[in-house]
DNA sequence: CGAATACTTGATTACCTTCAATACGCGTGG
DNA sequence: CCACGCGTATTGAAGGTAATCAAGTATTCG
């Protein structure tokens, strides 16, 4: 169910999990109560895999959606790296793209405004969500509110609100009943400055197949 | 010397370094020209261990001042990570504490103004500095412009400049000539909202020493 | 010692926040 | 079944933080 923590800042976890279906969000929270997301997990990742390397989490993690996890002590996760350095390897490669991710919407947050922050976000997660086969015919299932976007993005509710309305009239998105979808995937993305590069899929292009969402 | 490139986005890199003294930052330019700084390394931090993990690079680092640095092969790295599982441990976990850095910025950004802001940074500066053993009463060596620190918080240099003259009219800090000293930690840690617990420090406060810069 | 870079200051503008009120959708319980 | 409540979405108006523009002053460096 939304809202129900997995991990919470300051309490030692011992297991990670990987998400079969449904969003998760990490967060901070301010001392004025306001929430701060730093990142949104979606299905096929493994939202507390950095607990495996670190004593006590900074940040609490929960779930903005319906979604159903799987678990995994991180003594036998940390075994198996042991045992099968590939799989570290592909593990730490994974803590990277996650550098990579927060450090993108550092840019975003430092140097785009309200619209291009939003397009950007969006076509962030259209991709991420692509890349785990979520995505058909440009819309894929997609449970936030504009409250979660707005905590993600820093802007106030209302300015998303205003936002959005601006890049449907613009007939770029729809957004609404858990779906998003989107119409021109070329404009969102000039308008959002995106370059999918930051998140640097494993096998880029591979077998001769193109990624109808990306532009050479 | 300032301004040198030591990785270029989109450049593949065969190698890692290590800062042995002076500042590096990592960051990315927008189409406008405009720059934003996603990192900053000071010494005894590996700017690039990203790479050894990533075949194409999609930031820009560069020295801010000048600076030594040491060199080691990626492959060479990579070997010593696979004999020594150790190593690659603490390797890795180097890159979970440079997640919790990129998105603690991210709160800033997205949460607090000016001030706070750049305090923060400051304090997270300062503490770094501390962990490496290069601050001295309270000041340390800290050669960055304000169009650096405009650069690192999206704020405007005239922003900038304006905050710091609060933040040295409050008496917290000084700050110019490459050196920062932080007159009163408590406030400046009030002021910013300032928990260190995201820089994960490897033994949390061992041999009963106390950081002098760290409340419990 | 001159040019370039960094810093400082004042005035105007703009993007976004906050406040306030209304409308909508949905699940719960009378 | 409808009333109620609560979270979410929407809209309008007013205010504030920070950007931009434009000069001018220091400082550094070759």
């Amino acid at each position: 169910m939304a809202g129900v923590e997995i991990s919470h800042a300051g309490m030692r976890s011992l297991r990670c999990s990987i998400i079969l279906d449904g969003f998760l969000a990490t967060s901070k929270t301010m001392p004025n109560g306001k929430l701060q997301i730093i990142a949104f997990h979606i299905p096929g990742d493994m939202p507390d895999l950095l607990s495996l390397h670190l004593e006590v989490p900074d940040s609490d993690i929960r779930a903005i959606s319906d979604c159903t996890l799987a678990y995994m002590a991180n003594s036998d996760l940390y075994r198996l790296c042991n045992e099968h350095p590939r799989l570290g390897d592909v593990l730490w490669r994974d803590t990277v793209v996650e550098v990579a991710i927060a450090r993108e919407w550092i840019v975003s947050m430092g140097q785009r405004q309200a619209v291009s922050r939003i397009a950007h976000l969006l076509c962030e997660m259209m991709t991420r969500m692509k890349i785990v086969g979520r995505v058909f015919d440009g819309t894929c299932l997609f449970d936030l509110t504009q409250k979660n976007l707005s905590d993600a993005t820093g802007l106030s509710v209302v300015h998303v609100n205003r936002t959005l309305q601006e890049l449907r009239a613009r007939n770029l998105i729809s957004f609404g009943q858990g779906m998003l979808t989107i119409h021109d995937w070329d404009r969102l993305v000039r308008l959002a400055d995106f370059r999918s590069d930051y998140l640097h899929q494993q096998p880029p292009m591979s077998f001769g197949l193109r990624d109808p969402t990306e532009r050479p």
